[in-house]
DNA sequence: GGGTTCATTTTGTCCTGGACAAATCGTTGA
DNA sequence: TCAACGATTTGTCCAGGACAAAATGAACCC
């Protein structure tokens, strides 16, 4: 189908410009120009004249990506090592989570990812839900947990594997939960879905497990739908409300544009909601968009809403 | 953060190249070379030289773009016209799997998709499930009904919105399903995942769906796992066989070079299961691989192993 | 001091046109 | 019927120039 598909990309170490396009966000352009004017990445060249970046490199493009999520500027951080990005990387750590303050669930949660029990690691996190109930659950186990798996894989403890395989775990438990308690009939009528290029459905997950208890009607496109798509599905199936999920890897520029062309195609009476890191703070660039600023919040833009609509 | 984000793109219609790029799934690199090549799109320019698609360009790319995932090649549409084109999809129709021999089941199902009743098709899902079992459910019912939802994307019969709506309330109810009759230390031990750049989960969960009644402990890792961390995942925890599924998508060739670096990296007591259409019939390619012809099929490999490792 | 305006610098995207290699097609020969 | 091999098609990559939006910093007024 496609005549020309990227050499070997990872199988063998060698990293293509599409394979690190695809795997730091960094546009082939972008790439390309740094290259250009600050002479990093420096990549090798094949027979061919194109291209090789090295695994060391890949490692440096992904914590200035990260970095500059954080509002820095690429000619900041070009110039020092992987380690002293790291720092950076590990000062920046909201210091309301430092690691004394786990839990000893989530130490020993974690200790289960590390390990890859993941039989283990579901009926762990079964027994938590049926004792706190699926709402609590969400937000008093699942959110702090995601954090911490998230900042551990940062630092290098947990390998994809680790990542994926907590992921898959905790999918089968929230979906089967949701899917025993939905109701078809609830109002409000909820989409949510994320924006292309945003490929962690996780978040959303979570919105709906904290929104199908209140008698909420959810529907998920899962991840990756287009504007215009979307914009049609919530005209078509006659939504109250639109809800959009952001990552913290998303770029917060992005997000906020894609929002407000949402909103401007979205008809006036239904209600766009956004969560996730990339919007934190941004109410004042958002005018008609409600921010969630945590999953408690979701229930508040519910309860918000409501009222409103009596 | 970026500081030139593509001006508006379509809020008022006027398409920038790296809107349609989205909209498309056609690289800016593809736009531009076909624009050389035969003349099509042939886009406006703005002050600055920029190309702006028009709505109907955009129309005609999409239909090419699927053509192609037909097989078709861009010089034998790029000349015909928008009808012309939409001509071709409605034809498509394999007569393998004509309309007349969907079951009632399956043509309800599908108007539910089309329809986009959400939790009416979760519903009903759920009741066949209930109605077959698992594995018969999955069989019998999820594969065929995967296949005609498949080819009516392919006609265009169902947009992107429906194609998610229904994979989403599959995973749902397969997750649920999977995770209430799973087992912690059933033998083989088998591991599912994807290659990177396969998308696709579904055939996973469908796999992982026959297995499990049959006190098969599965894992899986999700989609696009690294060939270097299914090798390591598949050691350190100490799995019996790897799974790997293929969508149509998935260009056959790289398929089977994947499979064949990853089956020569692999221990020789772990066995290689592989099974989706790029794989069909090249069993010959992939020796030492045990490739799988349909679900059923899974349940005979199965049993093979079971023989063959007492 | 705190906020607004304006020039300057930084930065990502888009442009052109050339090149190449993988995939496919079409033909030939066993 | 199938394998092999040249010709064609096709998507990706490259270089280096240009531009406009965003961020920064200086000057200014209240």
């Amino acid at each position: 189908m496609n005549p020309t598909t990227p050499k070997l990309d990872s199988a063998n170490g060698a990293l293509s410009i599409a394979a690190v396009e695809r795997d730091t966000g960094l546009s082939k352009d972008t790439l390309r120009v740094w290259e250009r004017r600050y002479g990093f990445p420096n990549p090798q060249r094949d027979a061919g004249g194109e291209r090789i970046y090295s695994a060391e490199q890949l490692e440096k493009l992904r914590r200035m990506r990260r970095l500059m999520d954080q509002g820095r500027r690429p000619s900041q951080l070009v110039g020092l090592t992987v380690a002293q990005l790291q720092e950076l990387l590990d000062a920046h750590t909201p210091c309301a989570h430092d690691s004394s303050r786990e839990t000893t669930h989530e130490t020993a949660l974690l200790n289960l990812v590390r390990l890859q029990r993941s039989a283990e690691l579901y009926s762990a996190l079964q027994q938590l839900l049926l004792k706190q109930g699926l709402q609590r659950f969400v937000a008093d186990t699942l959110a702090p947990l995601n954090e911490t798996v998230g900042q551990a894989w940062l630092r290098g403890e947990i390998d994809v594997t680790g990542e994926h395989l907590y992921t898959e775990q905790v999918q089968n438990l929230l979906r089967g939960a949701i899917g025993a308690s939905a109701t078809a009939h609830g109002r409000p009528r909820v989409l949510l879905t994320t924006l292309p290029e945003e490929l962690h459905g996780l978040g959303l997950l979570m919105v709906e497990a904290t929104l199908v208890p209140e008698g909420v009607s959810c529907v998920s496109l899962g991840t990756q739908t287009p504007l215009a798509d979307i914009r049609t599905a919530a005209a078509a199936g006659r939504f109250d409300v639109v809800g959009l999920s952001f990552s913290a890897a998303y770029p917060s520029r992005q997000a906020i544009e894609g929002i407000l062309e949402l909103k401007s195609g979205l008809p006036a009476d239904i209600a766009l909601w956004v969560g996730g890191s990339a919007v934190q703070g941004r109410t004042g660039k958002l005018p008609g968009v409600r921010v969630i600023s945590d999953l408690a919040d979701v229930l508040t833009a519910l309860e918000q809403w409501r009222d409103s609509s009596t």
